[in-house]
DNA sequence: TACTTTTATACAAGTACTTACCCCAAAGTA
DNA sequence: TACTTTGGGGTAAGTACTTGTATAAAAGTA
């Protein structure tokens, strides 16, 4: 699962400069480039993994795992699995998920109007 | 400048899932750790170089230049320099940077939030 | 003269992120 | 029997991100 050191200058850095400023705290939590594209698809309602997969067909499924489970860690996404074979697993939204609805969707209107200016 | 390969497999499915996901689109310009901080930085009003280091202590300068870069390239950041010794160079959000802004208040908003949820 | 200031650039090395490919369980179906 | 389905795990290799250190110009200051 490609450890990540605890110690490294680099994460001790970015937990250092999370105290101060707010965006960066949001950053360390969903950075990177999947991740609030996972929560957006999410952000319609909880789907499966198989689903995710479809809806967001350019990421490897490593990746995909790889994301829900630090999401999972940082108690922004659920995971349910039913005990059945094949396995039946849903993804959804915790409460702290949820509430990145408002920063999602203004990320998606700027993105619709950014596409839009530069056509 | 750590030149990235334009037609890396990376590169193509990053382009090709922006197409129809706006926050994919979002993320391709002002994602990863450092922009958006940058970013909210500047919204406060223009800053000179040094002015961000101050304020972004944890970020290199390699980092702080390379990004700039970027975000100029992406027409998001206004480069200004007088041609003076030492350099004055200020750095400020184009009216598309500008519009960013719901964004970034959406994030500190749930940022200080989280924060304050957790504690 | 020597040192400081500001805004960078260049190169090497380390760390993290991402891909590619192969493997598995256990029930259902052909 | 053989193949399919779902939700993953493991390893290696490639690519990108980040740091660290050295370097520069040209004027001002000690």
């Amino acid at each position: 699962m490609t450890a990540i050191k605890e110690s490294s200058t680099r994460n001790f850095n970015k937990q250092v400069s999370a105290i101060s400023c707010p965006v960066t705290y949001v950053m360390n939590k969903i950075g990177g480039h999947w991740k609030p594209i996972i929560l957006y698809h999410l952000s319609n309602g909880p789907k499966r993994y198989s689903e995710l997969k479809r809806a967001i067909p350019e990421i490897t499924e490593k990746m995909l795992i790889q994301h829900l489970k630090q999401l999972q860690e940082d108690d922004l996404v659920l995971r349910t699995a039913e005990p059945v074979v094949p396995p039946f697993v849903t993804y959804s939204l915790t409460r702290a998920g949820a509430k990145l609805q408002p920063v999602l969707n203004a990320m998606a209107v700027w993105g619709l109007d950014d596409m839009k200016e530069r056509r």
